[in-house]
DNA sequence: TCTATAGTTCCAGATTTATCGAATTATAAA
DNA sequence: TTTATAATTCGATAAATCTGGAACTATAGA
């Protein structure tokens, strides 16, 4: 059951442009950048970010606060740790 | 470039079967696990198993080893090393 | 209310994945 | 050399993913 839940957050990482998102999210901190700017910085058509996006909720990877007519895309640091979490745990085992 | 290659690991770890497989050889540690082995466990058709195992193979989060017919898969443990710090470095900003 | 801005959803085609039985390759043992 | 075991590759289908223009929704300001 975890493990799903799990490999889908990784399914969701896995992707160049995502990945890309993801990385630029964490760099923006708590506060967030809005789509828009993410969109000009990466140089991503509209609706395929917005796609890109919503994988990434998805998963709850991220999620969007609104502010008038800006979303804000921002981590969900707990998922990102818990991410890790298991591929310390669950799969580096003792040896090495 | 360097997110291609880590985008292209999580890909492959984004899959429950092949998180599973790739879970039980980590837990296999250094020296390794039979295909067979994994096959009997986990209960996967062949043909399948074969198709995440050299999936897993094709990010370099894995390697095989062959002694006679049979065959042990082993963690390519940099690998995992590597996309651990990406988490780490890359993603896990100052911030929390 | 009308207009502009910020994003999302609709839609549809192209591509990639996932699955697994059957056939095949590789190795060992009789 | 014949047979058995271990695993991969072939082949074919079904399903999911990726992409981006066009249409739409939500919000704000004039």
């Amino acid at each position: 059951m975890e493990i799903e839940i799990i490999a889908k957050a990784f399914k969701e990482l896995g992707h160049p442009t995502r990945l890309s998102i993801f990385k630029r999210l964490v760099k923006a901190g708590e506060q967030g950048i809005a789509v828009g700017a993410v969109q000009e910085e990466l140089k991503i058509p509209g609706s395929t970010l917005s796609h890109h996006i919503s994988s990434l909720a998805s998963a709850d990877l991220i999620k969007q606060r609104r502010e008038g007519r800006t979303l804000y895309c921002v981590v969900e640091y707990e998922k990102l740790l818990s991410v890790i979490a298991f591929l310390q745990d669950e799969c580096c085992a003792d040896e090495q």
